[in-house]
DNA sequence: GCCGTTTTCGGCCCGACTGTTTTCAGTCG
């Protein structure tokens, strides 16, 4: 059993509690543990052999054992007991819009259903309409619930949200009254997909403005309409939430709706414990008085915090750590000096290498590598020497009339073979500035033989960085079946640099073994793996990095210029 | 079930919206 397993496991019998009417807090317990598992990178095998179960935020004496009697025997005898207590089959149900435990257990105890099938022929039948706080329109909108279920979308990735979010944003903007607008919510927090779109924006007068939101022909469906709330469905079933308040609670608002939820709740026990009752309306302290943030960065102040980044916001240590004064200095994307990984039209790229060069100069850059496709330059066997000297002529050329102020590198982004060798020879490498390696083909070997490759590729002599390590390919693969841990050790002893590939199908590293690999203290490299001018300015990288609570020190191409010069020479003759 | 700047026991976030309700429960974020 994984850690995925594991949590999926304590996601169930939160349910299965939730269902039951356990104690809220108990259920709590259970889906904070399920996080913290899911989130976590080091093996759970490992964390358990070193007796250090109890380390994991949210996992007690209790929660321990039943890991540990999972780990041994691959069952749970409470889940084993929850189950016959209450029908599994129910916890689907939990994933209709509007349907919370409550009604589960009023549908289950009832009126005897325990399956999707079942509760939407009692709905059609008009037979849950005289149950308990039900009517004839509850019924309706379970139906509608089902129908969104039965065909709910998947997440959508941050560039579509980012795209869909602009014209809302730009209508509100348009409107009378409206100060400010802006999109929040996990968009804001730079999460790699997102589930619904959260817009906030500042008025004194919102009621024409959220009629206005409702009445758009982009509307499919109206879900809930107030003055301080509105909900929409798009025809595609994506749904859209407008929140709004007066520009003078505009801060406390927008800090709400970021969330995310889990930090949240952190910030709020911690304002309790500070004096204040915090909500997205503004902070009461103890003797009743409201205390009113326009901005955001005033609901961090009041408590006594340092404004914490949106993609800290995961409740993964950052309220304590800015508790401490120890949040980190986050990576920025105008922080990247050198871009290490990028295609041109000598490969499947789009641009010239001049191209390139202006483009990069453009947004700020330094210095770049060309690293096109050692497959694709290699036209054939007894030709790709010649098409990487000549590649290599035109880049020699081009450097004389960029004179000092920029620096162009002549590397390639070679193959790592099924049995862990290069597509290019040794002798090859060895005339080129730099060697990115990666894996294409052959993803979903066992976990020890691709690892193997990877490592072999890692102890190769040229090779200085590992570009997108696990291979992943969204929205269909997640990546290889890699052991993580032996590759972070490999890296670290041949201080060869992880990739964190800037391509939205890519995020890879994610923020996860990012996050683990700098905890590791392991060199990263954020490149934007460009095929077009235009791509040298994806963010998504630096998204990641900053998700992974990564300062600019620990990323390559973020250091000063000459000093990633002299990485690449040391770190070559120290490897030979 | 977890956890400790108030705690080894007794806490554990807060408000908006809907639909059913004559005062509230359930769900959501």
């Amino acid at each position: 059993m994984n850690n995925a397993e594991l949590a999926d496991v304590f996601d169930r019998i939160a349910s299965l509690l939730e269902i039951k009417g356990e104690m809220a807090f108990k259920t709590l317990a259970y889906r904070r543990a399920a996080e913290s598992l899911r989130s976590m990178v080091e093996d759970i095998h490992s964390l358990r052999a070193s007796g250090r179960l109890d380390e994991i935020p949210g996992v007690g004496k209790a929660i321990a054992q039943k890991i540990e009697e999972l780990l041994d025997t691959g069952q749970l005898r409470y889940l084993n007991r929850l189950e016959e207590e209450v029908p599994p089959s129910l916890i689907e149900l939990l994933n209709i819009p509007d349907v919370g435990p409550k009604k589960v257990a009023l549908f289950w105890q009832r009126a005897g259903i325990t399956t999707l099938d079942a509760l939407e022929t009692a709905a059609r039948e008009g037979r849950l309409r005289d149950l308990p706080g039900m009517g004839p329109k509850s019924e309706i909108r379970l139906l509608e619930g089902i129908k969104a279920y039965r065909c709910s979308i998947r997440r959508v990735p941050l560039p579509v949200a980012r795209t869909l979010a602009r014209p809302w944003l730009k209508w509100l903007e348009s409107q009378p009254g409206v100060t400010q607008a802006q999109a929040a919510g996990s968009l804001r927090r730079w999460k790699p997909d997102i589930g619904d779109l959260d817009i906030v924006f500042a008025s004194d007068h919102p009621a024409p403005v959220m009629q206005g939101l409702t009445q758009k022909k982009e509307v499919h469906r109206v879900l809930a309409q107030g003055e301080y709330k509105s909900s929409i469905e798009l025809e595609d079933g994506l749904r859209l939430q407008f929140w709004c308040q007066p520009p003078e609670r505009f801060g406390s608002l927008l800090q709400f709706v970021t969330g995310s939820k889990a930090h949240n709740v952190r910030l709020r026990e911690f304002a309790q414990k500070v004096g204040f009752s915090l909500s997205e309306r503004g902070l009461l302290d103890r003797s009743g008085v409201e205390h009113l943030c326009a901005a955001e960065e005033d609901v961090y102040e009041k408590v006594g915090l340092p404004w914490i980044p949106p993609e800290l916001r995961e409740d993964r240590g950052e309220i304590q750590a800015a508790m401490q004064r120890r949040l980190p200095n986050l990576i920025r994307f105008e922080d990247l000096v050198a871009d290490l990984h990028l295609h041109t039209n000598w490969s499947d790229g789009e641009g010239s290498i001049e191209e390139m060069v202006s483009a990069a100069q453009q947004i700020g850059r330094r210095l770049l590598a060309v690293t096109d496709h050692s497959f694709l330059i290699k036209v054939d066997e007894g030709s790709s020497f010649d098409k990487l000297e000549r590649q290599r002529a035109e880049i020699e050329k081009l450097r004389s009339q960029l004179g000092g102020d920029f620096i162009l590198l002549h590397g390639a982004e070679v193959d790592i073979l099924s049995d862990g060798s290069l597509d290019l020879a040794d002798e090859v490498l060895q005339q080129l500035d730099i060697v990115v390696a990666s894996l294409h083909f052959g993803l979903n070997q066992p976990r020890q033989v691709i690892t193997n490759r990877l490592l072999n590729a890692i102890r190769n002599p040229y090779v200085d960085i590992i570009a997108h390590p696990s291979g992943r390919s969204l929205p269909d693969f997640e990546g290889a079946d890699l052991d993580w841990e032996a590759v972070f050790s490999a890296a670290r002893e041949y201080n060869v640099a992880l990739e964190i590939n800037s391509n939205p199908a890519h995020l890879d590293l994610d923020e996860a073994h990012a996050r683990r690999a700098a905890e590791q203290g392991l060199l990263l490299c954020i490149n934007s793996d460009s095929h077009a001018p235009r791509q040298l300015g994806r963010e998504y990288g630096v998204a990641v990095a900053r998700r992974a609570w990564i300062e600019p020190r620990q990323v390559l191409n973020a250091w000063p210029a000459d000093q990633i010069l002299e990485w690449l020479k040391n770190h070559r003759s120290r490897k030979r």
